[in-house]
DNA sequence: CATGCGTGGTC
DNA sequence: TGACCAAGCAT
């Protein structure tokens, strides 16, 4: 008789709920011991949650359950108050899909979660894992998801060394060895909570880690290096212009980019495409909102997105006339800008005409600004 | 299945 | 300082 595939393929699951038990971490979005989770809090954090670090999430988190303390809030709120509210998080396109799911709860489902994987799985914003992770910590629901987290501690445990994504469907089937009978969703944020804090991408604390002695990748001294990274694709260098347009009354254009596309839906300050190749100044100025002055300010901003780098110039001019909405400086701070624009407003203050001695401070600050 | 999609922290 | 990273989704 062939050894049953448990014994020798997954490891045991109650050491891994002492520790969590122990461990006993606190998150707003958690429930407290012996208490049921609410699922809204449960699904807005878990959308936050991806690709999201925890100390980035909870003040958004907070905030928004203080403005929005109810599902239906959320769904009768105006987008572009969701949008706003989301700035500074990232992935834009999360906040749109939250409030679409939001109105979809809602309208098709009478208010309530669906409580199945396969329900959940048809929402906006809600892919294979978020609706796993939904349905296991809200409902309880025997299914083990599988995120960034749980493939490095199964792809260490069993010493998986392929490459991602190559090796997903090994993972797939040794996250649905683990599949527990009981305590579904402490099991699945137990696993997420080891990867996150015991088992990390660097430097993983082995000796704090309750399967130690069953970890092949700790056996092997190869815990450092898995799982395998995929290869890494190079980020090309783009170029824009940004254009600060100020009325005579000290009022600044801004402008809501298309909903779809890097950040769908965000207000900005007005700009050439970025590219790859510079801009020249001709160029640049047939892209200007206004047909107005245009002065170009000392250095640029710098910014690092997912897929490249971009190098803003910021050029400044007076006028009025062009179609966009038109924010005092005092409201620029809250109108939700995405940080790469908030860059720009802060560019713009330090380089900006200001009194002399002021530039020099503002200019060492930034190591920008320097006559070459 | 590869690609597009943000940001801030860390080493 | 730059590369890498963090509880993914949609197309």
């Amino acid at each position: 008789m062939p050894p049953r595939r448990s014994s020798i393929g997954s490891p045991d699951l109650d050491p891994l709920l002492a520790w969590y038990d122990g461990a006993r971490r606190v998150l707003p979005w958690r429930a407290a011991p012996g208490e049921s989770p609410d699922p809204y809090r449960v699904w807005l954090s878990e959308i936050m949650l991806q690709q999201t670090t925890v100390a980035a999430v909870i003040p958004f988190f907070e905030r928004f359950i203080r403005r929005w303390p109810r599902l239906d809030d959320l769904a009768n709120a105006n987008l572009d108050d969701v949008l706003a509210a989301w700035a500074g998080l990232g992935y834009y396109a999360r906040a749109r899909r939250l409030h679409a799911c939001a109105g979809a709860i809602i309208g098709e489902h009478g208010g309530r979660f669906p409580r199945d994987v396969a329900g959940l799985r048809t929402l906006p914003g809600i892919g294979a894992y978020t609706a796993a992770a939904i349905a296991a910590i809200a409902f309880e629901v025997p299914v083990v998801p599988l995120d960034g987290n749980i493939e490095r501690v199964l792809a260490r445990i069993h010493a998986v060394t392929a490459p991602l994504p190559r090796a997903k469907p090994e993972l797939r089937r040794r996250a649905a060895a683990l599949v527990p009978s009981h305590r579904a969703g402490d099991v699945a944020q137990a696993l997420m909570d080891l990867g996150a804090m015991v088992c990390t991408p660097r430097a993983p604390d082995c000796p704090c880690c309750p399967w130690q002695r069953n970890c092949r990748a700790n056996a092997l001294g190869i815990v450092g290096r898995l799982p395998t990274p995929a290869p890494k694709s190079i980020r090309p260098h783009r170029h824009g212009v940004a254009f600060w347009l100020e009325r005579a009354d000290g009022a600044v254009l801004l402008q809501r980019r298309p909903l779809e596309g890097l950040l769908g839906g965000m207000l900005e300050v007005p700009s050439t495409p970025w590219r790859e190749d510079r801009w020249t100044g001709t160029e640049a100025r047939r892209h200007g909102p206004a047909a107005v002055t245009w002065h170009p300010l000392p250095g640029t901003v710098e910014h690092m997105f997912t897929h490249f780098r971009l190098t803003l110039s910021v050029w400044s001019g007076v006028g009025g006339g062009a179609g966009g909405s038109w924010h005092t400086v005092e409201q620029l701070a809250d109108a939700g800008l995405p940080s790469v624009m908030r860059k720009v407003v802060r560019h713009v203050a330090a380089n900006k005409t200001p009194p002399r001695s002021e530039r020099r401070s503002a200019d060492r600050r930034t190591g920008h600004g320097r006559a070459p």
